[in-house]
RNA sequence: GGGCGUUUAGCUCAGUUGGAAGAGUGCUUGGUUUGCAACCAAGAUGUCGUGGGUUCAAAUCCCACAACGUCCA
């Protein structure tokens, strides 16, 4: 059984009828009863453009955004909804996306799973959402943002509870209402269409709000659930019915703004200062006023009429398009040049891209994402290179930080951002810098790779291509633009190759997605109550008595040596491996049975002991904990927040935890920062760190609800990722650091005693890792280092503080002397061959040096080099060593009658026999080796007589 | 999280089937020149990223690691 018609009152009493689309076989509403398209086909023009569908409001850009989204919010809220402030675009609180790309992502997964309750309800928000997907259409579709402001009316309905809130027939009535009172659209206009909505395991009835062509809403009544016995059929899943019923709505705030414009792109309504400041910087106008005959207006107003019905998608390739384009327009009577297109479409599409890029990125950075070459990193990193490239497409001189200065002045004035504007500014400035050294380096890459390409080539092979692209970060329209530069006039891109590159990358990342799952650690946890966690009660219990609930042989090949059992206590001291801490250690033990407790790990809600033998489920045990590793993992967990919190100090609000570890070792902390970080920035965070340590009394933990806790601690909480539940524990180191942790930590900081960050290094570009240790790991470390320098110092028999001088001293010199060997060695063979000692003759004018030597070949080679290089004193030289099983090295002086005469590598083959071995070479030089050290005299007097010496 | 690339003189980079570590530029000295630029001559500069392996022989082939870069999710 599919969903059922909706069938509302609302449409009946509006005039509306019940109507199929022939084109996309949807059921619609409307107030014609001869219509048959349902508005959002490749048959519906866009018909607000140059006549607003939405009257009464004159004003573009900011002004309008602020305006009609103050006339949504304020009309929901007069109607019962709660104005929620938005949340950030970076989905902090989520672990499976990056961005906030739609309102009702806000409320996932906790809220919409029904296991926390919403900030309000019903409510009402404007929120601004990211979405990288359409990245390639932004400017040339004419409406697709990478950036927009989703508002939406969300219920979060419990019918088993009583809670009903409203569901269908209130919504589409508030909907219409909306749209006919508040923005005067008439219901002519209005065509709402029946399509089911399905995603994420969810699904439900939905309705999509056509106006003039333009999809401005979607209603989602979201109440099914993905589930093999459902009885409801959507798309070839079954769904069934589930406790909560939501409503999911989207109204594109930008969409509005458009419709009240009736501008021929998006980008005039919401970024005209933008659009005209940049088409000034680019003399746009001398670009058509080349062809006084063509009628501009006329051309914009078709193209935006064809950008409606035409499905331009990401990937479409640029050629094709255009030929379909100058096709369609030549349909509609539109007289245009191939050329001449090109020439208004290329920068204008460029011109309308920048803006969305730039508050796209301005939104990101502000909520102090931090470009990177991985992860969230990245998609601002590619943004900014996006923008780069557009920018320097359209040959505008002008730095990426006054790009986005201009922005954020023009369309971000007085918006709240957790970055500071000199903090944004300065990491585009060095985005930049990164984007500028890449293409130097393109450069290089180009005339390197380039080397066997002929000069007059058209059309780039596909492999070398993609590998500039994937490896070198050199774009196929870059590497053009370098070629051509560099003097291969010619080349260009072949059509249909963007499209391949994005379906290679697409099948590359669909190999990638193939994760591994974690192996259970035993089979089946049988249903028992959640383990009580006593290190939350109090944190320095070191011993306890709990009995035994179950007792499991643990499977997995990834345990502790000798651990055969898990088990299962109603209660324990034990913490389990979690938030980057390391599990406890200890004992186990009845009056009879003793187990070391390996490891602990946490399942769901139950505790496992890992230990080397079993107990019987109903017995007593007496738990003791390893308290001096605790106590050490306590440290450096307590520790790694207090740098955290001095290092945002420190380096500023964009320093964000990336990820962290405590082992008894040391500690682990990495933060997201745009530099490397040196020697006096570490110092800096840990001087800071030591001072909270003497300052700050105690911590504060407490347990509150996410709602709670999220309105009254904001999204920074989840820096060590985005717990589970609805209950949060959160330490508090008075304002120094706020974070949502399971943790164990110390009452008092002062306990750690104190605190040493060992070093930095980079994890990725834009994350460094902190090497932190505390308590007893700093003394041991500081002990280690004191015994190394002691054992270095020992070595030269010097005070410590001359270390650095004399190794450097000794360096050189040992530099100096290895040049000084190598020269002596040189001159001895030199004396060794020269006037006539008994280890060179001359037959017919060619020198001949056979002797045996000390050393390895490349001792040899540099004898050798002596002896036949000299092209007036024509040589052959045979040298012999005893080392490594005997060696042997041939060489005749290159280009004289040394080497007309005698073949080196002949002549080893004949003697390299005498020491067991082979070798070879080129007929000027040979080398080998054998394993006969002792047959070298014979080998080297087979020598003498083959050449007759 | 995954893929790819790079690592050789201060800098930019060559280095072919494994067989004598190179070029350009910069540097030093000398010459020329009022001086600069330019030119001429001579000279110095190397842990071939690190650690293993294969081989008589490794910058080169294999493995691991690291740093840097880059694309994608």
């Amino acid at each position: 059984m599919g969903l059922p018609p909706i069938d509302l009152a609302v449409f009946k009493n509006e005039g509306y009828v019940r109507n199929q689309c022939r084109i996309t076989a949807l059921w619609f509403w409307t107030t014609d009863p001869t219509r048959d398209t349902c508005g959002d086909t490749a048959e519906d023009e866009y018909t607000f453009i140059g006549a607003p569908l939405i009257e009464g409001y004159s004003m573009r850009g900011k002004a309008l955004k602020d305006s009609m989204r103050e006339a949504f919010l304020s009309f929901f809220e007069n109607i019962e909804h709660t104005r929620v402030e938005p949340y950030p675009v970076l989905a902090r609180w989520r672990d499976d996306i990056h961005l906030t790309i739609a309102s009702i992502a806000d409320f996932q997964p906790h809220v919409t799973s029904g296991e926390v309750e919403p900030p309000a309800n019903p409510l009402t928000i404007s929120q601004p959402c990211i979405r990288l997907t359409d990245v390639d259409a932004v400017g040339r579709s004419g409406r697709h943002l990478t950036t927009f402001e989703m508002m939406a009316h969300h219920v979060f309905n419990r019918p088993d509870e009583g809670k009903m809130y409203y569901w269908m027939e209130e919504c589409v009535q508030y909907c219409h209402d909306l749209m006919t009172k508040t923005f005067n659209i008439s219901s002519k206009e209005i065509t709402y269409v029946e399509n089911p909505w399905c995603g994420g395991g969810n699904a439900g009835a939905a309705v999509e709000v056509i106006v003039g062509g333009l999809e401005l809403a979607t209603l989602v009544f979201m109440n099914l659930e993905e589930h093999p016995k459902g009885d409801i059929e959507l798309k070839g899943d079954t769904y069934r019915e589930m406790p909560l019923q939501i409503i999911d709505t989207g109204y594109g705030l930008e969409r509005f703004c458009w419709a009240a414009a009736g501008t021929p792109t998006i980008y005039e309504a919401i970024y005209p200062e933008t659009v005209s400041w940049l088409k000034e910087l680019v003399g746009f106008s001398s670009i058509t006023s080349q062809w006084p005959d063509l009628d501009l207006d006329s051309l914009l107003g078709e193209m935006s009429r064809l950008n409606g019905i035409m499905n331009i998608e990401p990937g479409v390739d640029a050629e094709e398009l255009r030929t379909t384009f100058l096709r369609r327009l030549d349909e509609r009577g539109v007289v245009v040049t191939p050329e001449q297109f090109t020439a208004v479409t290329e920068p204008l599409s460029k011109i309308y891209a920048i803006p969305d890029h730039l508050h796209a990125l301005s939104n990101m950075l502000g909520d102090g994402l931090v470009p990177s070459n991985a992860k969230a990193g990245y998609l601002a990193r590619m943004l900014a290179r996006r923008t780069l490239r557009l920018r320097d497409d359209l040959g505008l001189e002008i730095s990426l930080s006054e790009l986005a200065q201009h922005h954020i002045s023009v369309n971000l004035d007085g918006q709240a951002m957790k970055q500071t504007h000199d903090g944004l500014l300065r990491i585009l400035q060095l985005e930049e810098d990164r984007y500028g050294e890449m293409i130097r380096k393109g450069g290089h890459v180009i005339t390197t790779q380039f080397k066997d390409i002929p000069r007059d080539t058209e059309y780039l092979p596909d492999e070398l291509l993609f590998n500039l692209n994937d490896s070198h970060g050199l774009a196929p329209d870059m590497v053009v633009t370098l070629a051509k530069n560099a003097g291969w006039k010619k080349v260009q891109i072949r059509t249909g190759f963007a499209a391949e590159m994005a379906e290679r990358h697409a099948r590359i990342a669909k190999q990638a997605a193939q994760s591994v799952e974690a192996k259970p650690f035993v089979e089946h946890i049988p249903a028992l109550p959640a383990t009580h966690a006593l290190y939350y009660d109090d944190v320095q219990q070191k011993e306890f008595d709990a009995s035994v609930l179950a007792c499991l042989p643990l499977i997995g090949d990834d345990l502790p040596d000798g651990a055969t059992h898990a088990i299962l206590l109603d209660k324990t001291c034990f913490y389990p491996e979690g938030g980057g801490q390391e599990g406890d250690y200890g004992r186990l033990s009845t009056d009879s049975i003793h187990h070391v407790v390996f490891d602990t790990q946490k399942v769901g809600s139950h505790i496992l002991h890992f230990v080397g033998g079993s107990f019987e489920t109903g017995d007593l045990v007496h738990g003791s904990i390893d308290w001096k590793r605790r106590k050490q993992l306590m440290d450096h967990h307590t520790a790694v927040h207090i740098v955290g919190g001095a290092a945002r100090r420190i380096l500023g609000p964009h320093i964000y935890q990336a990820g962290a570890n405590k082992s008894v070792d040391s500690g682990r902390l990495d933060i997201t920062h745009f530099n490397r970080l040196n020697r006096d920035d570490l110092d800096a965070i840990e001087s800071l760190a030591n001072e909270v340590l003497g300052q700050v009394q105690r911590t504060e933990k407490t347990e509150l609800n996410r709602k709670d806790a999220d309105k009254k601690y904001g999204f920074d909480l989840y820096q060590g990722g985005a717990p589970k539940g609805n209950s949060i524990r959160i330490l508090r180191i008075s304002d120094h650091d706020i974070q949502a942790c399971g943790g164990t930590h110390h009452d008092e900081p002062g306990q750690i005693g104190s605190i040493r960050i060992v070093r930095s290094a980079a994890v990725q570009d834009g994350v460094e890792r902190l090497h932190i240790v505390a308590g007893q790991a700093a003394l041991d470390y500081a002990r280690n280092q004191d015994a190394l320098l002691r054992k270095a110092s020992d070595i030269f028999g010097i005070p410590s503080n001359d270390l650095p001088k004399t190794t450097e001293r000794f360096y050189s010199e040992w530099k100096e002397q290895r040049k000084t060997i190598e020269q002596l060695e040189a001159e001895i063979v030199r004396l060794r061959t020269s006037g006539g000692g008994s280890d060179s003759s001359e037959i017919e004018g060619v020198r001949i040096a056979i002797m045996e030597v000390t050393g390895d070949l490349k001792k040899m080679t540099k004898m050798l080099k002596e002896l036949t290089l000299d092209a007036s004193q024509p040589t052959l030289a045979v040298l012999g060593s005893k080392e490594g099983g005997g060696k042997l090295m041939i060489a005749v002086t290159e280009n004289t009658v040394a080497s007309e005469r005698y073949d080196a590598v002949q002549l080893l083959r004949e003697i390299a026999p005498h020491i067991k071995g082979g070798g070879g070479g080129r007929p000027t030089l040979a080398q080998g080796g054998g394993s006969h050290p002792e047959g070298l005299d014979d080998a080297l007097e087979a020598a003498r007589k083959s050449v007759g010496a």
